[in-house]
DNA sequence: TCCATATTCAACCATACAGTTGACCATGCT
DNA sequence: AGCATGGTCAACTGTATGGTTGAATATGGA
């Protein structure tokens, strides 16, 4: 059914995973290096992982006995689709995002981490 | 902080909900003629209801004895506009992405159209 | 081989969630 | 007033969720 669905929006319910999902938005990383910047165990970032993968939401592979992780937008569009579909609102404001881009790009070209 | 976000993204986890949505999408509805098509009880789509609203992706309006159930689309594009980041993949400040979304659906939220 | 690193597993705890039922308030009809 | 209708509240049940800790597994390196 549209389980996917289910699993894609709790997965996004909560903010450590939207965070976890913000980190990847930059770069591939392994599950220790994601886990670094909270204030939480190492098992309960794993589970949150295996939450997001679960959903479609990222990719893992395991390269040695490290394991990356990837981000895979396709299921937040799925999502995305869903909700198109739903409020008859045009492509948002997508002049305030690209002023946001800029200025944010702006700010902080230099580099990220 | 971002609350909003999860209330939304949580409330449009349960495919009760989303079905809710559905039907209001064609038109306002008091709570008992949303409950109909569900084989539930009208308490469970009562608590559903509050849900959504707390999510503001519905609101709900009493008149005499009906309580007239109406969506709200501007919760939705909250959310569909963060995904939108995600599409884009840029390399982006999640954060500052996040405080331009709360600012950015306070002041457009009137309209939109 | 022995040890450190990377990640998960298992058991557990507290809280939240979806659903039920029956009682309860509020409003409208006659 | 009396009664039916619309909706919520309260208490309860079962299950899911997010977190913990400590043990376990897998890999890499000296």
């Amino acid at each position: 059914m549209d389980t996917q669905l289910d699993a894609v929006f709790a997965a996004l319910a909560d903010p450590t995973r939207r965070a976890i999902l913000s980190l990847l938005l930059e770069d591939d990383m392994a599950v220790t290096d994601v886990a670094e910047p909270f204030e939480m165990s190492l098992a309960a970032i794993s589970k949150h992982l295996a939450i997001l993968a679960g959903a479609g939401l990222i990719s893992q592979q395991k390269h040695g006995r490290v394991k990356w992780c990837k981000l895979e937008p396709d299921a937040l569009r799925a999502a995305s689709v869903w909700m198109q579909g739903f409020g008859q609102f045009e492509p948002v404001n997508l002049d305030a995002f690209e002023r946001f881009l800029t200025v944010e790009l702006r700010d902080e070209a230099p580099d990220h981490g």
